[in-house]
DNA sequence: TTATTATTTAGCTATTTTGCTATATAGTTA
DNA sequence: TAACTATATAGCAAAATAGCTAAATAATAA
């Protein structure tokens, strides 16, 4: 569960894509733009990226619009803080 | 840089090496009990995370000690809510 | 020096990942 | 219906990952 969404973060382009669906929802085709990476690349990207349940898809007609799930993602942040920020043995006062 | 960071994370068993080290230092055979894996398989892992740079090691004796490098580990967190926390389409209050 | 202990490194296998091209699907337009 | 557009899926190859056992290394102890 968290699993997948580690995994998913481990690939930079998968990041990249996060940080371009934080400016708002876009089709399949405007972020394929943003890499010079082929279509179905960023389409299994976008797939591993969907079971991770970090981005959420909606049809528009002929176009796949695509959204952060910004829940998901706060989510996880506040795991990954929770786990591996503060409680150090070395860093009190 | 990063890159290696989130790949060292991206696996379920170093993520717990860390929590483990947050304990405070161990040495590689104390890391290892606390697994199913054989030593070897652990070894690697601990590389991994030495060549991230997340942990350190140390030798005493016959003995290795790992222990948590916390400001890599917390420049990473850093860097993670800098690029994934707040700024979302939907959040404003 | 030899043996023992703690750990790493080498080398192998199976699986997963990531890229590609070619093809399929879904929706729109003519 | 046929053609076109946007996107996904299939299938392949190369590379990376994660496990294992066996062998090497470094330090200590006898």
């Amino acid at each position: 569960m968290n699993e997948s969404i580690f995994k998913a973060m481990s690939d930079s382009t998968r990041r990249k894509i996060i940080e371009l669906l934080k400016e708002g929802p876009k089709t399949a085709g405007e972020i394929t733009d943003h890499f010079s990476y082929a279509q179905p690349t960023i389409s299994r990207h976008l797939t591993v990226l969907k079971n991770a349940h970090l981005i959420v898809d909606q049809r528009k007609g002929n176009f796949i619009i695509y959204r952060l799930n910004t829940t998901i993602l706060q989510e996880w942040l506040g795991w990954v803080f929770e786990h591996f920020g503060g409680g150090d043995s070395d860093e009190e006062e």
